[in-house]
RNA sequence: GGUCCCGUGGUGUAGCGGCCUAACACGCCUCCCUGUCAAGGAGGAGAUCGGCAGUUCGAAUCUGCUCGGGAUCGCCA
């Protein structure tokens, strides 16, 4: 070893003793005949000083010294001169009088520097991520995420699951996501896909009887990014065999109170209660989406009754074509000028609602009882009696002071706009603490959902969700009436994973094909595998896939997975540090019996 | 594919029609300095303002296109 202790360990229990460390020059500090050095290695950092009259070879030396470059130095620990202590970092207490340095490795002077605090371009963290990683954060990180994966590995193991890794190169199942494609040179013209999961590979897994599967798994999806997805995200991935749907919510909600308790330990305040458990419909009705924040209060409230006897044609035109109109209350947003009203209504709009009518409350009246025509403003005033608002007010529970934002359309639009709204607003107006963690389940999913543009049922979440018993026999006469075992964690407004009771009889598994629209040889190609294996004695099997790069950022504090991820992708999907993706020799394109046909612009 | 924000020395920002032959902080280089830890002091180098085209007597500053980054809608079984 090229050192016997780790820059952060030293304290003043070592006083007198010689240590021998290595690591990177963190900063310099040279005072002309004494020169500090902050030696960082990833447990800390380590003051060393170089004193002429202890050696003058290592201080010589040191004097070259810049950031960044690699050294090992021995020394002894001495305590520091009384008043010198630094209580910002670990070895704050003592130093070390360094009597030997060997310089390992120089370094150019790096992009950026290697601390906390800078915020520093994506790109360039990016194209020099190996100096971003550096960074003690950034360390921090990825020292949670091993953690965690071990974590989980512990407790499922102890709770009989066993790890089995599945193919990479698979098969193209064109469903949903777009696929990454790799071409075989040995079958020319063919194509390996990349799994968008191991869906069918762990059911399968099931069919075996390996009765309890996990795999911390790469999913790869070839869909347009964001600050929570990146093409290839991993997924904590597992099965169950033998099981009822609450037989999976329990198992996987106590591996993640233990992971969230172990990771924030008594700031995760839900750790000795039960995840909320909401239904869809309740979901959609009291939050206007199936991940709700739960953080925060801020209900939608339906108000079309107490709008349909208005002379406002935005709302009458809603409700005579079978529309609704709902709202949230902004409190304490009643003082909201016109530029912040504005922001509003843009957000509103991009989320695609034709528009927003708001009404602001003053501050100067008691209750709503005692409302006046003074009161409120809103852009829909003359339509806006004084008696409706106070119906409405009352309704939606608003106090004096607060916003009232309603949205007219079909129900769906409506949903999509206030749910935006509201976790816009509740960040805005600071309606809750930005460390809590609240987890909670969403269930009794239907099972299909109608595609307006496509005119056919889609799958709401996946094929292979088990249509619930008693609603077998919707599945011919109304398939929309058809609610499967299928249930989502959800956390801070965040999809955290998706599970469901799966399928295990081949009749329903091809009537449920079926009724997406898929022909009996579509069925055959893309599930003929899973079809054939069940035809062999399927146990009943359940499970989920758990996002685990949300679930790592969530635990951070961390909005964006990028931060949890090594060598994550821009938004474009490069790897600005690779140059990936990138051509390939056009040798290697004939191999694979590959002719290019680009577009004019990408020539060159 | 759409919308929005951003793009100025190595990094982060200021400048937003002529005062800019571009400012500040950090970093970098040289020298001084025995107790600093965001060390200090003195001096110095370094960007033509993402690219292209246009408007203008004059553009980092205005317009269009384009490239790149980010956010978001669509998309993501």
């Amino acid at each position: 070893m090229y050192k016997n202790k780790n820059c952060g360990e030293p304290n003043s229990l070592d006083e007198g003793t010689e240590i021998i460390v290595a690591g990177w020059v963190n900063r310099r500090r040279d005072h002309g005949n004494l020169i500090f050095i902050d030696l960082r290695d990833k447990s800390g950092v380590l003051q060393v000083v170089f004193n002429p009259e202890v050696s003058s070879d290592a201080h010589g030396l040191a004097s070259d010294l810049r950031s960044e470059w690699v050294v090992q130095i021995k020394g002894k620990i001495v305590k520091r001169i009384s008043g010198a202590e630094n209580d910002s970092i670990s070895t704050g207490s003592i130093e070390l009088q360094a009597s030997e340095i060997k310089i390992l490795n120089k370094s150019k002077t790096p992009p950026f520097e290697i601390s906390n605090e800078i915020e520093i371009d994506d790109q360039t963290r990016l194209a020099y991520r190996f100096i971003d990683l550096r960074r003690p954060k950034m360390q921090k990180l990825f020292t949670l995420r091993h953690k965690i994966t071990k974590l989980i590995w512990d407790y499922l193991s102890d709770r009989d699951f066993t790890h089995i890794e599945t193919p990479i190169l698979l098969k193209s199942t064109p469903e949903g996501a777009r696929d990454y494609v790799v071409p075989s040179r040995i079958h020319p013209g063919k194509f390996y896909a990349l799994p968008q999961s191991p869906q069918q590979l762990k059911q399968i897994l099931m069919v075996s009887g390996f009765d309890r599967y996990f795999q911390i798994a790469r999913c790869f999806r070839d869909e347009d990014l964001r600050a929570d997805r990146q093409p290839e995200h991993t997924q904590l991935d597992l099965e169950m065999s033998f099981v009822h749907q609450d037989d999976v919510m329990v198992l996987v909600e106590g591996l993640y109170k233990h992971i969230t308790h172990e990771i924030l330990g008594d700031n995760f305040k839900q750790n000795d209660r039960d995840f909320l458990r909401l239904s869809y419909k309740e979901s959609m009705e009291r939050f206007g989406t199936d991940k709700p924040d739960l953080r925060f209060e801020m209900e939608l409230v339906t108000v079309s009754e107490e709008l349909k006897n208005t002379e406002s044609n935005v709302f009458n035109n809603v409700l005579n074509q079978q529309g609704v109109i709902r709202g949230i209350v902004a409190p304490g947003a009643g003082d909201y000028d016109r530029r912040k009203t504005d922001e509003i209504i843009d957000l509103a709009k991009s989320s695609g609602a034709s528009g927003l009518v708001y009404i602001s409350l003053s501050k100067d009246f008691d209750s709503m009882e005692n409302l006046t025509d003074e009161n409120y403003k809103s852009p829909l005033k003359k339509f806006l009696t004084l008696n409706i608002v106070k119906e409405l007010a009352i309704k939606m529970s608003a106090r004096p002071g607060d916003l009232i934002l309603l949205v007219a359309d079909q129900e769906n639009k409506v949903n999509t706009v206030l749910s935006n709204l509201r976790n816009f607003l509740g960040e805005k107006l600071n309606l809750y603490d930005k460390k809590e963690i609240i987890f909670a389940w969403v269930y009794d999913f239907p099972l299909f959902e109608w595609d307006e543009d496509l005119k056919k049922w889609e799958p709401a979440h996946h094929v292979f969700s088990s249509p619930k018993e008693e609603h077998l026999d919707f599945l011919k006469s109304d398939p929309g009436k058809v609610h499967a075992d299928l249930f989502d964690l959800v956390c801070n407004g965040m999809e955290m994973g998706s599970g469901s009771i799966r399928i295990h009889d081949p009749n329903i598994q091809k009537k449920v094909f079926s009724i997406i629209g898929y022909e009996e040889d579509e069925i055959d190609d893309r599930f003929g595998q899973l079809i054939k294996s069940f035809s062999y004695g399927a146990p009943p099997h359940g499970g989920m896939g758990l996002g685990l790069d949300r679930f790592v950022a969530t635990l951070a504090g961390e909005k964006a997975i990028r931060e949890v991820i090594a060598f994550p992708k821009t938004q474009s999907a490069q790897d600005p540090l690779f140059d990936s993706p990138n051509k390939i020799s056009d040798q290697q394109l004939e191999e694979l019996f590959i002719n290019l046909d680009l577009p004019d612009e990408e020539e060159a």
